[in-house]
RNA sequence: GGUUCCGUAGCUCAGUUGGAUAGAGCAACAGCCUUCUAAGCUGUGGGUCGUGCGUUCGAACCGCACCGGAAUCACCA
């Protein structure tokens, strides 16, 4: 049991047994002890005077000490100003640390029962992924992790974008301007090409505006199926999916289940019907369909054009049915930014309107922007910051930092290659997944991703040195094993602490849909190792149950953190 | 203009069902490797938590007003 849930459980029968006070212990506020205090967690009693029915001090001596003297676990308590310290006994964590170093912390926590779809990425199929991209489907990927581990089925889906005007304008600049290249001809990465005829594009239409006609004429073509636009259109999107491919490879994103536009744009309309039938929708006289959403303090929604085709939202309203119907979901999480909030708002209010009782269960996880020192990235004015380009300068990166400190000479160039690209990407992802997925974020690019402090790199770095130490013990034949009659040190309760309160973390970053909490946490743990490691030199201990209960200790950290970690998609090498 | 979000150290960020003297990293400066990996550890300096008022035993956190910034409000996606 949480020692946080132990004390407040204890301390629930302090209340009965004292002042005949009926509290559920989960409405009990016990914070950790702050660091200047002497305690382990500490007991808020201003909120219980109402009860007690005395003065703040009083109060905690009479509650501290019956907990004293009718609960073994805790030793002894000291109170300041209504806060009641309370200290667990030796015995308590020792326990706990057993507890811990058998856990499995790589399984799941016990079964919700719910199925979740998670959809991200949804790239449009004319430019290549840049770092806005990334962030998505970092984000989408973690977060299908962390709802993995917390015990929830997860369908990891996306949508891409493969037609509309924008594809229409790399395939009317293809055929004008690039003389039949390929990427092989060419040499250039699928996506990437196909990028360079998008912005060739924007090109055309400032030294002629009139090119727009061509386009659009190519747009109807495709809509009716016509043989030779088809064609043209499955090769440039069969370019830009292996470039895609090779990207999520380096990026390790994968997805149960990939939707296409071109099969999903036409979906939604019977929706649309139906809501007619039901009047809650209106049809005008020109024949386009509205949503009046005016009551709920928002405009008007088109949903049907007059000419009867369908917009966005409409395949929106369409995939949803059909997805929680097909796969009978309880829940639908969209990954997309948070320049979309509106359009998630208005989705999630119509679908209500049409009486689907599951439209409370779509959530927009709604991440901010990724910003330059100048701000927003701009395609136009060439201020992306290309994904591709930015994997490989981490890898570089890693490459070159490996070097200079001269600790794997003996490593082969292909476990090496293996190494850097892990410390790279470490660094890239932690990089991004550390920050408040809600909050926009800044990116400079004339400073490298760090790989000290407050990183991915960082939290690698430890798990290699917990490595080294537990296969030199394992040499001396040593194994990691808790006694019960070891006397652990202040440093040592505060990380047992750590370590017992990891599966809370991980649902309460489940629930709040962040695994920035889980890598903050991940950060706190190392950097509560690296104090421990530095004053405690384990291999030198001479009594052998503390060293291998610390070897247990270490271990466990290890452990932990190859769990927290792997929810980032964040790889921890043995040795770095 | 309407709606929504944001404002914490020079920079990047933590800090929520309201709790004790607001924390890290980077950058700067000063130390620590014949001792388990120095991608580490220790220390110094750095703050009107945008501003003001309110709610209360207690506010970075809740409410109101204001200042500053962002997004969005298409017969685009």
């Amino acid at each position: 049991m949480y020692a946080e849930e132990f004390i407040a459980l204890k301390a629930s029968e302090a209340l009965k047994a004292l002042y005949g006070a009926e509290i559920d212990p989960s409405t009990l506020q016990v914070p950790a002890t702050r660091k200047e205090f002497e305690g382990d967690y500490t007991l808020l009693v201003f909120p219980l005077l109402k009860l007690t029915r005395k003065g703040p001090e009083q109060s905690c001596e009479q509650i501290g000490s019956y907990l004293v003297s009718n609960c073994p676990e805790i030793s002894s308590f000291n109170t300041v100003k209504g806060f009641l310290n309370l200290s667990l006994s030796n015995t308590f964590w020792v326990e706990n640390l057993q507890e811990a170093s058998t856990k499995d912390f790589s399984a799941p926590l016990s079964s919700t029962g719910r199925r979740i779809m998670v959809e991200f990425s949804s790239p449009n199929t004319n430019k290549p992924l840049h770092l806005g991209h990334v962030r998505n489907n970092l984000l989408g990927a973690s977060v299908s992790n962390l709802l993995k581990a917390a015990g929830n089925e997860v369908i990891k889906t996306t949508l891409v974008n493969d037609r509309g005007v924008h594809i229409c304008k790399s395939m009317y600049a293809w055929q004008q301007r690039f003389n039949g290249a390929t990427p092989e001809s060419s040499g250039k990465k699928g996506d990437h090409l196909v990028g360079d005829c998008y912005v060739e594009f924007a090109k055309m239409e400032k030294e002629d505006p009139s090119v727009m006609e061509k386009v659009h004429e190519m747009l109807v073509k495709w809509e009716e199926g016509d043989p030779e636009v088809r064609k043209l259109w499955e090769m440039m999107n069969s370019w830009v999916f292996e470039g895609f491919e090779q990207t999520y490879k380096a990026l390790g994103i994968t997805f149960d289940k990939t939707y296409y536009e071109h099969d999903t744009y036409l979906l939604g309309k019977e929706l649309v019907q139906r809501g007619l039938d039901m009047g809650v929708f209106v049809k005008d006289p020109d024949g386009s369909v509205w949503c009046d959403l005016t009551a709920d303090g928002l405009d008007r929604k088109l949903l049907l054009r007059s000419d009867g085709t369908s917009v966005y939202i409409t395949q929106d309203l369409g995939t949803a049915e059909r997805r929680f119907s097909e796969y009978k979901l309880d829940s639908h999480i969209y990954v997309v930014g948070d320049e979309q909030n509106y359009h998630f708002q208005v989705l999630k209010l119509i679908l209500k309107k049409l009486g689907f009782d599951w439209a409370d269960q779509i959530y927009h996880l709604s991440y901010g922007m990724v910003e330059l020192p100048e701000g927003k990235m701009k395609s136009r004015e060439g201020t992306v910051v290309d994904a591709d380009d930015l994997i490989e300068k981490m890898y570089q990166e890693a490459r070159e930092s490996s070097e200079e400190s001269g600790k794997l000479e003996d490593m082969s160039p292909e476990e090496k290659d293996r190494l850097y690209s892990m410390i790279g990407l470490g660094a890239l992802k932690y990089f991004i997944l550390k920050v408040d997925p809600k909050k926009k974020m800044l990116f400079n690019p004339k400073e490298s991703i760090d790989f000290n402090g407050n990183t991915g790199p960082f939290i690698q770095y430890t798990h290699a040195r917990i490595c080294s130490i537990l296969r030199k013990a394992a040499e001396k034949g040593l194994k990691p094993e808790v006694s019960a009659e070891v006397s652990l040190s202040p440093k040592e309760i505060r990380l047992v602490k750590l370590l017992q309160s990891y599966p809370r973390k991980v649902k309460e970053a489940a629930d709040a849909l962040s695994p920035a909490l889980v890598a903050n946490y991940c950060y706190e743990l190392s950097k509560e190792f690296n104090q421990y490691y530095h004053d405690t030199p384990i291999l030198k201990e001479s009594s052998a149950p503390l060293l291998c209960s610390r070897l247990a200790l270490i271990s466990a950290i290890a452990a932990v953190l190859r769990g927290a970690m792997n929810i980032l998609g964040i790889e921890l090498p043995d040795r770095m």
